[in-house]
DNA sequence: CTAAAAATGTAAAAAAATTACATAATTTAG
DNA sequence: CTAAATTATGTAATTTTTTTACATTTTTAG
């Protein structure tokens, strides 16, 4: 793990002057790699002693192996750390906040990410008669961006954004149908119960979810990426990202499921789209 | 440039006790970033000051500096690189591919982007008497999550799937209409025709597209991500996630510049989603 | 072959990091 | 609420590491 991100993750478990020194880093690290360790408890406002604790605390050897961890952790494209907007910042540092951030959000993703569901996810997918994807609000254009890769595989699926739509569609459904369910919360009442009555009516349902929310204890099984929740603005940011990615990975798993001569046909949808399209340039150099 | 290709390029410009240094630094760099100054001597079998010349030879600023640089070269060295999901990958793979190359795709889009770009466009939405978010097949749901956000800011918006709709909508606009369009190739050409009645008709066209494409010259400005296409599985992938990324962006940009009072008015936006979702257990423990 | 220049090493100085221990702050048990 | 115990932090001395100054050796040019 980045030791940024590890810095970050511990920060609760440190005491104050360690905390202290932790800010410093994180506000600059940069700044850090490049002091001696007198200059940084000069910053931080600490003793030598105390920064040369912290570093022993996050399992390096010292000061200095601890900076060459930092730099290595700086090297690697991007410190993601949860970083958040804050009213007073230029758009160089909110663009840079969001990425890091959404990045920071996958890879937590990733990490929680329980490999057996989305392989038994994969199954029922591949076996299913057909599909529906549902989801409201920010989960909606997750729900229609599934579609848009699932209705490639010639599975019939169906996607809505309506809510009276998705209850109608799961009350017709019957074994063999699967319901895939978005909701980052899984405390979205409509979603839960169209839940319930997907599997009165024997649909198999998988819910891309919070593992405990209502919504998860009533799906057949539940995918969940356990990002934080959105905070920064009140509005969905990297939550949605990481279903997406989820997304991205149940296809694939579906597709690899299927062989060789299924990506042949996935190569024909995609070249069905060049006679809508402008001839690409090639290098005429 | 990595010090350890700068060290291999320039090795023939050293002396002879610098060339000894440089090959034991070449032969194991794991090794030498976690040796002193005194123990990398011995193993090259010269003299400490000719190591500490060896560094600044190399414009650092000594041999804790160099391990530094070397350091961050050696992480730079297995960096999130665009791995291609294979026939034969398990669960594991594909999904930690699948992971990393996103993330490698926000990092390249992260780098690439146009700060000044993504400033003006918020400059433009602010002002916007309409906006407009227009895409087709994985971009129509990139519009639709626009569409989620930008709802709430209380400016009149709209969002088509139906490419007649968004070309009765670009003839409806008049000076001040904004119409963001988004498409990851730029070679659309139903979307280029509606960039182009659009600006006919006194729209300012945003287009997150890339820069050179057709559609691209069509737009008054044009933020690109410069991701590469993905070619994994012939489906859109990571390109989206890069697109949802800016429209987290120019969303946070535009609430930024409209002030501290602007956001208690997006938390009502999300408190009023209360009564429609089930109680957060607070913990009982 | 000799003188000058360059390269390298030795040893001392300086800087940096670490340790041992003392003091202060905080927590816990009574 | 107080006193003991624990934990956290700092001071000062020690050790390690790096750097500098200068001496010696090696190389090169005439």
């Amino acid at each position: 793990m980045n030791i940024l991100e590890k810095i970050n993750s511990q920060i609760t478990t440190f005491s104050k002057s360690e905390r202290k020194v932790a800010e410093v880093i994180i506000a600059n690290p940069e700044q850090a790699i490049h002091s001696s360790i007198a200059t940084l408890a000069k910053v931080a406002d600490v003793s030598e002693p105390t920064v040369n604790r912290f570093c022993r605390r996050l399992d390096t050897k010292g000061f200095p192996d601890f900076k060459l961890h930092l730099a290595q952790g700086l090297a690697n494209g991007t410190p993601y750390v949860n970083r958040h907007v804050d009213e007073s910042d230029g758009p160089d540092e909110y663009c840079a906040k969001i990425f890091e951030s959404t990045m920071a959000a996958l890879d937590i993703a990733h990490r929680n990410l329980d490999i057996g569901q989305i392989n038994r996810a994969v199954d029922i997918l591949t076996q299913a008669k057909k599909i529906s994807f549902f989801g409201l609000g920010a989960s909606a254009s997750v729900a229609q961006d599934a579609l848009n890769k699932f209705f490639r595989f010639n599975v019939p699926v169906n996607c809505f954004e309506d809510i009276v739509m998705q209850r109608m569609s799961c009350i017709n459904s019957t074994d063999g149908d699967v319901v895939v369910i978005f909701s980052h919360t899984g405390r979205t009442k409509p979603l839960v119960e169209i839940a319930q009555i997907a599997r009165q009516n024997d649909a198999t349902v998988i819910g891309l979810t919070a593992k405990d929310s209502p919504l998860g204890k009533e799906c057949n099984m539940c995918i969940s990426s356990d990002v934080p929740e959105d905070t920064d603005l009140y509005m969905p940011m990297a939550s949605r990202i990481a279903q997406l990615v989820l997304v991205d990975i149940l296809a694939t798993g579906f597709t690899l499921r299927r062989g060789p001569k299924f990506r042949d046909n996935l190569k024909k949808v995609k070249d069905s789209l060049r006679p809508s399209r402008f001839e690409k340039k090639e290098n005429l150099s």
